[in-house]
DNA sequence: TTGTAGGCGTTATCAT
DNA sequence: ATGATAACGCCTACAA
């Protein structure tokens, strides 16, 4: 009774192996009888269609992957939510990757899905190189791929962004019009995707407003916690800054720690605003610019049904743009 | 070139598909330069062998299962991080589930993962329910299972927890030492396993210090977010407590909501500890109870891949405990 | 409505 | 060191 399979179970029911198959697939081709007739004594016997063999005859995986840079982060959590959500109506398995922000990682999490082992990827990518060879193989091999947030502009395949110049436009201004005449753009990467279009925005909304885009008020930041607080903590210090608008959630966050550790009262002295995902920034008392990243997921997954729908067929792909939403809070109050 | 497999990269390079499968397996029984010759050619076509074929012919899916009540939470994400570490380093796969705390979906899931699926599963519960028979087919098949955080005590699996009675019991002493005389107790099922223990804890430490223990300063709560702010509202209400020791992360943040609201000072009128993972806690102010997530995740990730590396020899199944740590922040300082 | 048989891509066994 | 072959469990023409 260890290893059950098709086989065993016809030979105890007396049908052949077809008959089963059908019995599972919810073929027409079958006696109402016979079918639950199996059912039934499957389930007794705990038994399930193997879902690999099934993959190896069929070509379909009903899976699919999900590349995030991170998990322990409120937006790519609720990005997942939304992809498993979508992912589990319709039956498929999610296998998770996660990155770390190394576009090497990436890379080799790609090549490995090369082989048929998934029928479809959802990714928010890491790099900023400019081989993006890896992922045309994909395309090769018809395995659709959909980006969420960080994307490659390069690459012809769906993604899920959010108009991320007129929020931080938005943002801009907002610190703006509660006073502030120096406001400090705090950014990881000055130089791809989301940080230079939303630096854009931040530009934009000081020239409209008569003010100077001061470079110096661009803090580039890295991917390392204790550096970073030392980098925003010069910032403040050296240039004075009387606004934050920081284009991810953990600069504000290590900011919140330098103003905590140098006595600055925010939103007394420093305004902050931040893109965040955070759950408790309500808590927090945060300023946020929050992207809606449950339903990216959600659109993203969609999308990618999508062309998994229309099998084979070229599917025209889209930058699907969904808004983000500003919430005033403390940090930035008059 | 679409299809792509061993057959035919055997006739490309004239060799047998046995010798292009040692290739790939790192067998030795092979010459050097026709395993190079093999591996350049399948690189330059983007080759890798099939998994799911190897799976069915191996009984091997190198493929783990983790099922957590909720993805979006500082705990369980950085729990899977650390699983996602160990299993990244065996070369292993990991399908994500997420039972949202439904314990009928955690039975689906099982059920699903009992014909081959996976190799192991890590979860950590949501049911309090006691036929676990769906738990028990898993040994049956030899899927070893590890539980973390949550867990059947009636089941005879590794598991991993942390210190839950000792570091209840500090924290309400802690919140004592402050001068707290009314201490109440949040909790989500005061029943079940974490709950109980942790109140177990809280209910000790105020006998040792000739407190009375008070049901009615035991606040039992719900899955329901609205529900939970209107039972901590009316509890801060009817039963003016002077300190919340909180069993879970979510009640911690329903009562800071509350008191925002009722203009209640933490800590002046009220101090707070609670059992959370967040990290912002410190800028929060929150004083908490942290469990190492990430290491409870590592742990319970080895121990699964020691039971599998000793596949099917009986492994002694043990309760691994993990040291929560009392971190005391603003929320309760005197 | 049910049964037969071949093949999905791989690897282990056995032979050479 | 390399090759031929069978088998893993399933599904789908095709046949009955």
């Amino acid at each position: 009774m260890d290893n059950i399979n098709i086989k065993v179970l016809a030979k105890k029911l007396n049908l052949s192996t077809s008959t089963i198959s059908r019995a599972f697939s919810g073929s027409t081709d079958i006696n109402k009888d016979t079918r639950e007739r199996i059912l039934a004594f499957a389930k007794e016997h705990n038994f399930l269609p193997n879902h690999y063999a099934a993959n190896l005859r069929d070509k379909k995986t009903r899976t699919l992957a999900v590349i995030v840079p991170e998990i322990a982060n409120d937006f790519f959590a609720q990005a997942i939510n939304g992809i498993e959500e979508v992912a589990r109506k319709k039956g498929f398995y999610i296998l998770l990757y996660r990155t770390d922000d190394v576009f090497e990682k990436e890379v080799s999490f790609v090549n490995y899905l090369n082989n048929g082992k998934v029928d479809g990827i959802i990714m928010s990518v890491s790099g900023e190189a400019n081989d993006h060879n890896y992922l045309k193989t994909l395309a090769k091999k018809n395995i659709p791929v959909v980006f969420f947030d960080r994307v490659y502009e390069d690459i012809d395949v769906s993604k899920v962004t959010t108009n991320d110049y007129e929020s931080s436009f938005e943002a801009t201004e907002h610190l703006i019009s509660t006073g502030c005449k120096r406001i400090a753009y705090l950014v990881v990467n000055k130089s791809i995707s989301i940080g230079k279009v939303r630096m854009q925005g931040y530009a934009d909304a000081l020239a409209k407003h008569g003010m100077v885009f001061n470079d110096e008020l661009v803090v580039d930041c890295s991917q390392d916690e204790k550096i970073n607080y030392s980098i925003i903590k010069n910032a403040l210090e050296d240039l004075k800054p009387d606004g934050i608008f920081s284009s991810v959630e953990r600069l504000a966050v290590a900011a919140y720690y330098v103003c905590n550790d140098m006595n600055i009262s925010i939103p007394g002295d420093l305004k902050v605003v931040s893109f965040s995902s955070l759950q408790i920034a309500p808590l927090l008392g945060l300023s946020t610019v929050t992207q809606p990243a449950y339903e990216m997921g959600i659109k993203a997954a969609t999308l990618l049904f999508d062309e998994l729908d229309k099998k084979g067929q070229h599917v025209f792909k889209k930058t699907h743009v969904l808004k983000s939403k500003l919430f005033v809070r403390k940090s930035s109050a008059i």
